[in-house]
DNA sequence: TATAAAAGGTGTAATTTTACACCCTTTTGG
DNA sequence: CCAAAAGGGTGTAAAATTACACCTTTTATA
C-alpha cells in the first residue's frame, strides 16, 4: 500500500461492505442475489440525481464515483467513492428521496438491490444489521472527518489533499485526472483560476509533474505536508 | 413551529428516536433502563472529548449540545444538537475510540446507554434495527446537507444561517446566545474580527436587535435571504 | 481586592480568492 | 468542414477575509 498516512481517520478494525454480506446465510445470499442486478456507467455519466425516488441500494463492484450534494442551487461534492463501497448508503434510508447526486468518473459498474430486499435482511439478520451500522458509522465518520478536513484548508492544502486521495483511488502516484480542472475546481469549491494557477504552482515547485491530464507526484512528503498544513 | 424553510432536508417521515424505541417489547424497555444512566452537564462543560474509548450511546434529555471534529490540530464544529437527539451516534458505532468531542451549550441532562446492551437490542430485534439504520440515515443526511451548506458561504450567510438554528433549537426569534462571539466565531470558521463585524452590521441595518448575548431576529425575511443567497 | 485573563470592539494593512478580460487550443455537433 | 462551445491558461483589479495593533470592559482568581 502507498505510504500515505491517515491521521485522524484510523481504518483499523473498519468493517467493510464484504464483511457485512459474510455473516448472510446461504438462503440469504441467494435472496440477495436475486434481488439484485448490474448496471454499467461511463465515465462522465449520472448514476442517479437527487430527488429521485430512492428504490435500491447501489454498491459499487468497480470503477470511480464522485458523490454530490445540492442546497440552495449550490453544489458540493462530498467524497470520492471506489470499488467496494456503497453509494451513499448513508442517505438511501432516509427519505423517500434521493438527498444526493452520483455521477461516474471513470467507467464503472454498480451492483443495484432492491432496498425492500436489503430492509428484509436488517429485519431477519441480526448480525447483518448490526455489521451494517458499524459500516455506515465509519463511513458517516469518514465522510464528516473528511468534510472538516477539506473545508478548513486554503486552495494548495484542499487540492493536496485530493490529489492523495487519488492516489489512494489508484494505487499509484502516477495516474490520470479523471476530470476537466474546471471540474476539479467545482469539486474543491474554488475558482479554475484559483485551481489552476495552484496545480501549475505545484508543477513549478517540482512537487508534481504534470502533461495534460497526467499526474505524477514527485514529492510526496511535501505534499503531504500541504494536506496537513495548507 | 416557526416559519423557517428548510428547503433540502425536507423532514416529513423521518425517524425520530423515539421512533425507534417505540418497537422494543416491554422487556426490551426493561433491559434498556437497567442499562442506563442519566448525567448532568453545566453549561460549557465538555461531555466527551475525542479519542476516547466508546463505551457508551448518549441521548440528550434536556439542553443543548456543541458536536466537534479534529482534525490536522484545527477543529470544526459539524453540528448543534438537542433534546431527544443521539450525541454523534452516527460514529459511535465506527471505531473502539471516539471520533468526535460533545460540549454543553446549556444545562444538559444526558441518557447514557450501555453499547452492549444497545448492541445486543439491534441484533434481537429488527424492526428496531431496521428503524434505527433509518433515523442514522436521515441523521447523516441532514448533517451533511448542514455541513455543505455552511461551507459554501461567506460570514453573512454561515453566521445567518447559525442564528435561524439558534432561533429553531430555542423554539423563539428572541434568545440568549449560548457562547461568546469568540466560541462563535470558532463555530462558523471565520475570524472573531468578521464575525463581531457581521453581527454588528446586522444589528445596524435592523435584521437583528443585539443587546450583550441577548438577540432578536427583527427581520425573518432578510435574514433568510442571507442564510439563502450570502 | 488587585490583577491578570478573557471577551468585545474598531481601523488598517496584508493575504487569499474571485472576477474579469483576454487569448489560445481542443472538442463537438450540424 | 466550419462554427460554437468547452477547456486550459495568464495578468490584473476587486472583493472577502484575516491578521495585527490597539483599546475598553467584564470576568476570574490568587
Amino acid at each position: 500500500m502507498l505510504g500515505i498516512e491517515y491521521k485522524n481517520n484510523s481504518n483499523r478494525s473498519t468493517i467493510s461492505v464484504n464483511d457485512c454480506f459474510e455473516v448472510l446465510t446461504s438462503d440469504e445470499r441467494i435472496t440477495l442475489r436475486e434481488g439484485s442486478s448490474f448496471l454499467e456507467f461511463e465515465k462522465g455519466e449520472t448514476i442517479i440525481k437527487q430527488g429521485f425516488v430512492a428504490n435500491n441500494i447501489m454498491l459499487i463492484d468497480r470503477g470511480v464515483v464522485k458523490l454530490d450534494v445540492t442546497d440552495d442551487h449550490k453544489t458540493t461534492t462530498v467524497k470520492l467513492l471506489s470499488d467496494g463501497q456503497f453509494i451513499g448508503i448513508i442517505c438511501s434510508f432516509a427519505h423517500k428521496n434521493l438527498s444526493f447526486s452520483a455521477e461516474a468518473l471513470e467507467n464503472t459498474r454498480v451492483e443495484i438491490i432492491e432496498m425492500s430486499t436489503f430492509q428484509h435482511l436488517i429485519q431477519s439478520n441480526g448480525s447483518f444489521a448490526l455489521l451494517l451500522i458499524q459500516h455506515m458509522s465509519a463511513m458517516t465518520s469518514g465522510l464528516v472527518h473528511w468534510m472538516a478536513r477539506l473545508n478548513s484548508k486554503h486552495v494548495e492544502g484542499a487540492l493536496a489533499i485530493m490529489l492523495l486521495e487519488f492516489c489512494k483511488i489508484y494505487k499509484s502516484y502516477k495516474f490520470e485526472l479523471p476530470i476537466t480542472r474546471v471540474g476539479l475546481a467545482k469539486m474543491l469549491g474554488y475558482s479554475k483560476e484559483s485551481l489552476i494557477k495552484t496545480l501549475s504552482k505545484f508543477n513549478k515547485d517540482e512537487i508534481l509533474s504534470i502533461n495534460d491530464k497526467e499526474i505524477e507526484v514527485l514529492d510526496l512528503k511535501r505534499l503531504g505536508n500541504i494536506a496537513e498544513k495548507g
